[in-house]
DNA sequence: GCCGTTTTCGGCCCGACTGTTTTCAGTCG
């Protein structure tokens, strides 16, 4: 359930990046020296601004300092540092602190189990300021001869230094729930073994996974212990105890395990299903109501009697407030909101009945139409629109008008041999630079169903990009933006433009917004879908197949609406194909 | 340093594991 917001980076770090890592080593020096309180305010004001990503600097240049403080855990101080950070490029009071303490506190705390007393001790009696004076120190034995420090928590220390060099970035979900679910089977296996779960930030349904925390009770806790520790794919055991262990896998990625007893299941999953600010926030929450909640359950403060404890819903049931989906438990309002019984019945999983963002071998896709509307079919959906690339995308023989008008007739044809299935004709059009479309729109008129998004010329400037999209989503043809923001995880970051105005003329002109959930892409990201809801902007969840396994990802999508308080009725393509035919039909009828 | 359904002052989550202690500090989740 670790959330750390320091992420690995491998090429130059971004200025939110360096901003993070200034507010999470203001945080580790005033703890080395015992300042109280004030390393925890840090801490969460650097989580902030990794959570809201780019949002803060949008934020910032539109309101400044004020505008900063309504984010949770930043404050006036904090506030006047990050306008400093975006007016500067430099904090002052960061600088002094890096002279009076020159050491990679950032790079040193990477390293697991390493934090900010020992980074101390080692400057003060090695002089250790880097990662390679630590090599150094570790080679010649020296870090033992400091005080506390002994042969076992040098060859530790030599250890997490080396699998923190081999360790990786946070890695997609969707490549990890595999690995996660086969060591929850193995478990499940194990004598005594009762409920056995995912918890943490899979069981969140975040984007991107930075470990794997599973849940079991058992009877026999040592048994699951050394099952656990001992399953093939372990490369290091970090910690093994009673009821926690840890271990790293050799794909470079860590579990923990909790076990307890069946008794107070409800408890324990809601501790490990985090996040850590939200349970921070829950239980400040739980003691100002003379409680105290850990992970065996809700106590009457001081008295220490038990209240309650065997399922998540009558602990919060307790605390007076509705029970929120692990999805927006993220730490931000959702306690507010629980409290004041606001928060929406979110999409159920299994609500999207049609794919609009569909490719096939008329272009990049693997297949033909039959063979995508097959596999359609098998994950239960009732429609796709067939949405293939146009003409500028030369290199992969994207389509013109003529070969569009072909697509059309053919997907005619096939709605008349096909049972209980519609198609959609529809397109990705690409977005030119200046923001029309390179399809005529005489041909854009015939279509049933028109995405757009851009390809190209993802580095204009910030006021030239809102510019371009919203002249593209002005044209009267227009349904839907596909991948809003065209970041792929790990690979481009999202392109600059004003989302906030972009969300504003989707509304405008009555075009959706969509939810790539294509699992390197999630565009749009959670904050986004939030503000398009608010705003009253319609939504689609697509998986933007391009072969007919790509299907499955529907469910990520479905993840990513709830991350970002939707409900069904936001989402398009939740209706019946016939619901959503009149629905286009009409839109455009009102538009010529 | 942040924050307000007790509070603009005085609070700030709570427990497990390790290694070095001989009763606890440091780190993590």
């Amino acid at each position: 359930m670790s959330d750390n917001p320091s992420i690995r980076y491998h090429v130059s770090m971004t200025k939110i990046q360096q901003l993070q890592k200034i507010l999470i080593e203001f945080s580790y020096y005033d703890e080395m020296y015992g300042i109280a309180f004030k390393p925890r305010a840090y801490k969460l004001a650097a989580e902030s601004v990794s959570v809201l990503n780019g949002e803060i600097e949008n934020t910032w240049r539109k309101g400044g300092i004020k505008a900063l403080k309504k984010f949770p855990g930043i404050g006036q101080s904090i506030a006047e540092k990050i306008d400093e950070f975006f007016r500067t490029g430099k904090i002052k009071e960061y600088q002094t602190m890096k002279k009076k303490f020159p050491v990679d506190i950032w790079s040193l705390s990477r390293i697991e189990r390493l934090g900010p007393k020992h980074i101390h001790d080692l400057y003060e009696y090695l002089n250790v300021r880097n990662l390679s004076d630590l090599k150094k120190a570790l080679k010649t034995h020296k870090v033992q001869t400091i005080p506390r420090w002994g042969a076992k928590s040098e060859k530790r220390l030599a250890r997490n230094l080396g699998l923190t060099e081999r360790a990786s970035d946070r890695r997609l979900l969707s490549e990890i729930l595999p690995y996660a679910h086969n060591i929850l089977t193995a478990l499940s296996q194990v004598k005594g073994v009762k409920h056995c779960t995912i918890a943490g930030s899979i069981r969140r349904r975040r984007d991107t996974i930075g470990d794997i925390d599973l849940l079991a009770t058992s009877s026999d806790p040592d048994r699951v212990m050394d099952a656990f520790t001992s399953l093939p794919l372990v490369e290091t055991i970090h910690e093994r105890g009673k009821t926690r262990s840890s271990i790293r896998l050799r794909i470079g990625i860590d579990v923990d395990l909790r076990v307890v007893h069946d008794e107070v299941y409800g408890a324990a999953l809601q501790y490990f299903t985090g996040n850590a600010r939200h349970n921070i926030l829950l239980r400040e929450y739980a003691l100002s109501k003379g409680y105290t909640l850990n992970e065996y359950g809700l106590f009457q403060h001081k008295k220490n009697s038990l209240i309650v404890c065997k399922t998540e819903e009558e602990i919060y049931t307790r605390l007076g407030m509705d029970t929120p989906p692990p999805e927006i438990r993220i730490g931000d309002d959702e306690i507010d909101a629980a409290r004041e019984h606001r928060i929406p019945r979110l999409i159920p999983y299994g609500s999207v009945k049609g794919d609009m963002h569909v490719h096939t071998e008329w272009t990049d896709g693997t297949v033909s139409i039959k063979k995508m509307i097959t596999a359609a079919k098998k994950v239960g959906l009732s429609y796709v629109a067939i949405t293939d690339h146009t003409k500028s995308l030369a290199y992969i023989h994207g389509l013109n008008e003529k070969r569009i008008l072909e697509q059309i007739a053919e997907i005619k044809k096939l709605n008349k041999e096909i049972k209980k299935f519609t198609i959609f004709s529809g397109t990705e059009c690409d977005i030119l630079k200046d923001g029309t479309l390179d399809i005529s729109d005489k041909v854009l008129a015939k279509l049933d169903w028109v995405g757009i998004s851009i390809h190209s010329y993802f580095t204009l400037s910030r006021k030239e990009q809102t510019k371009r999209i919203v002249a593209a989503l002005s044209n009267p043809n227009v349904d839907c933006l596909f991948h809003p923001t065209c970041r792929l995880i790990g690979k481009r970051k999202a392109i600059d433009y004003d989302i906030d105005e972009i969300i504003t003329t989707a509304k405008k002109h009555r075009v959706a917004l969509e939810i790539d959930a294509y699992p390197n892409r999630s565009d749009l990201r959670d904050i986004h879908v939030r503000a398009a809801v608010q705003a009253g902007v319609k939504l689609t969840i697509d998986t933007d197949a391009h072969t007919p396994e790509d299907f499955r990802f529907i469910s990520l999508g479905e993840a990513i609406a709830r991350r970002g308080w939707a409900t069904k009725t936001n989402i398009l393509n939740t209706k019946k194909s016939a619901e959503l035919r009149a629905y286009l039909q009409k839109k455009r009828s009102t538009k010529h």
